[in-house]
DNA sequence: TCAGTATATAATAATTCACTTATATAAGTA
DNA sequence: TACTTATATAAGTGAATTATTATATACTGA
């Protein structure tokens, strides 16, 4: 684990933005794989503009990045990001969520990720 | 550092908590040392009430806990806590608030950790 | 017991937040 | 080109949040 310094207002905003549940299993499922929209649509039953505007707060803080695949637009935690090695750190605290996506993939709603 | 694992919905509730400017900067200070409310109030230049009110929530949530010396409340963090492990991991990512107490000391403000 | 200091609580106003619905944009495909 | 799918953006709304001021409680010491 690097233990990199981060201004504590940035800090805050990060954190202010992890504190909601939607955007931390999120980034936790982002931790370990890269998803698209509609499958956080699916996975959290939410709408699909609810999920865009999580994760623009995400992609604005820097936390996540996009790459456009075609149709789909992939999001993956953004591990250059100054604030990845204290993100990463706190992730490691929660239990996995993965299994929300072996649900989406039983059902054969997985996407992205091949 | 132990790595205990938190609930999602408990750790987004921490990580709320946590994403204020005024109360990361609180339980980072009181990561190192014992403080009261008063000393909070000259910290940050806010009013008594609205220290109390951040501290309360930080009190309810278990993250600090409290004990009386005579006249005043003595706030400490709460190292038992669940969620102390996720917590101090997470501060060891900000920089040392210590100067602000160094301040209060100089102008005879520090008062509670003799 | 009274005055002063430390803290908590209550009521409230301004702001922010997380949704919603409606609509726009962009890519893929018939 | 027109239709479909994936995503973004805009506008609006109700709930939550963070301050404030006013007031209550608790301890200390004369």
């Amino acid at each position: 684990m690097r233990l990199t310094t981060v201004e504590i207002d940035k800090a805050a905003a990060i954190l202010k933005l992890l504190g909601d549940k939607t955007r931390l299993t999120m980034v936790k499922i982002l931790d370990n794989n890269d998803c698209c929209v509609c499958e956080f649509v699916e996975i959290f039953k939410m709408s699909q503009p609810a999920i865009s505007q999580h994760i623009r707060k995400l992609k604005d803080a820097g936390v996540v990045r996009e790459a456009r695949r075609g149709q789909w637009i992939i999001y993956s935690l953004n591990k250059d990001s100054d604030y990845y090695p204290m993100v990463h750190n706190l992730l490691g605290h929660l239990p996995s969520q993965d299994y929300k996506l072996s649900e989406l993939e039983e059902q054969g709603l997985r996407i992205s990720c091949e």
